[in-house]
DNA sequence: CGACCGGTTGAGTGCGGTCAACACGCGTGG
DNA sequence: CCACGCGTGTTGACCGCACTCAACCGGTCG
């Protein structure tokens, strides 16, 4: 982790993507005079579960992984957090240590703005806390769902539905292959599954001609198979 | 589904509980002179999925399920209410039709608050869209925690949890048994899993001497044991 | 070079899903 | 009043998905 030169919040379109587009002029100055850059390499740990934070991170850059440890010594992925999401924002506003971990999942950069900030904003600018609100409301949507798709689908389907999730989230590059790219375990871990079944599948999917791969990069070739093969077909 | 005689909110206790205590004697008046109370009988539903709400649900007493149903056809109960707490509150502050539906798993009162007097009362009183806040954040550790525990607990550990849940939560009755008693069916759907495999768990329990029941009532005997089974032994 | 990590494949097993039959209580209508 | 249907609970049998353990391969790094 290393801190490079800083951007100026002013200028980031960044924070149009979360709850920070409330401030103004002004409230972006404090932040910015406040904030501190921080760069995480691949596989690098941002937080850990349990933790006490003392600020949150805005994601400027990267793909980053929330996940849990359970008593068997496995990691369950909850979530991938993206360009302009604010990881870390929950144990703020409930005030708790955090109940997730945070790991890079490829070169990441992000902003660390203190604590004590985010809760003077939130006693003093409704209009953030409105947008925060509406956020979370948002990302329990989100867990509720993937509650309900853990449980209702099998590892396939699941599978699938990560795949499709990665490709609307983070994009292809120029071949088509998936931008980010998790490995065989991180996808094992995302639907809740053991690697090597999680590795079997994703061949079923090769043979089915649903995907390709080339390397450790990954391609969805026929997206309406998948989400057909998601509902049941 | 009947209304009977009113409570006035400034005099119920159960405001305490949820984000409604931030609230003036004044301004529950008015909420008080805009509510609608409504019972529910068990198996009735209070609000389907993808319905646009037009106000919220605030538990008086009784228990309901939270549940979305799935492309096969199954029921997932994602958490079941209790006294309280509000219904809807997620939908409303992210102005989206429910993303759950709510059905009373026994007799159950409601007081029914009109959407525009809480969404007013976000706007106004920022001592409440902090407590909505963080209420927000508790549903969101408590959903995040509960999709580990669906991927990495197998089916009579995930009992276990669900019938310990039931008794920290909703208690039991002066025999010991839970206070709320959820059709097999039911605590299948809270599991994830078959109603057969449940039943069949649950004897297993039995057998093991850490629960007994007596008609369709469920006790817990050795709360110790069960939260050992949990952790894996 | 050996160590190690990620990916891959094989073989065996058991958990849990599915279907089918049956028991039981309860309400309803003939 | 009983017959009947229906919902819920229960048990049996079967089978396949997915977990586990183990071996192996290729690349990378010290």
């Amino acid at each position: 982790m290393k801190t490079p030169e800083k951007t100026r919040c002013e200028s980031c379109i960044i924070r149009q993507f979360n709850a920070l587009k409330a401030f103004s002029k002004d409230e972006l100055k404090v932040i910015s005079d406040n904030k501190i850059t921080k760069d995480f390499k691949k596989g690098e740990q941002i937080f850990k579960e349990g933790e006490k934070l003392n600020g949150v991170f805005c994601v400027r850059d990267g793909a980053s992984k929330l996940s849990k440890l359970s008593e068997n010594g496995k990691h369950q992925i909850v979530k991938i957090a993206k360009k302009g999401e604010i990881l870390g924002q929950r144990s703020v506003v409930a005030d708790e240590q955090t109940n997730l971990s945070a790991t890079a999942l490829n070169d990441t950069s992000m902003c660390y703005i203190p604590k004590q900030l985010i809760i003077d904003k939130i006693n003093e600018n409704p209009e953030f806390t409105r947008n925060l609100l509406k956020i979370m409301a948002s990302d329990l949507r989100e867990s509720d769902n993937f509650i309900v798709n853990m449980s209702q689908h099998n590892v396939k389907q699941r599978i699938a539905e990560a795949l499709l999730y990665l490709e609307t989230n983070f994009g292809t590059d120029d071949e088509g292959f998936l931008s980010v790219n998790l490995s065989r375990e991180d996808l094992a871990n995302v639907v809740g599954t053991a690697t090597e079944s999680c590795i079997r599948l994703i061949a079923d999917l090769k043979k089915d001609g649903l995907i390709t791969t080339k390397g450790k990069k990954t391609k969805i070739d026929d997206k309406r198979g998948l989400e057909d093969m998601i509902s049941g077909f």
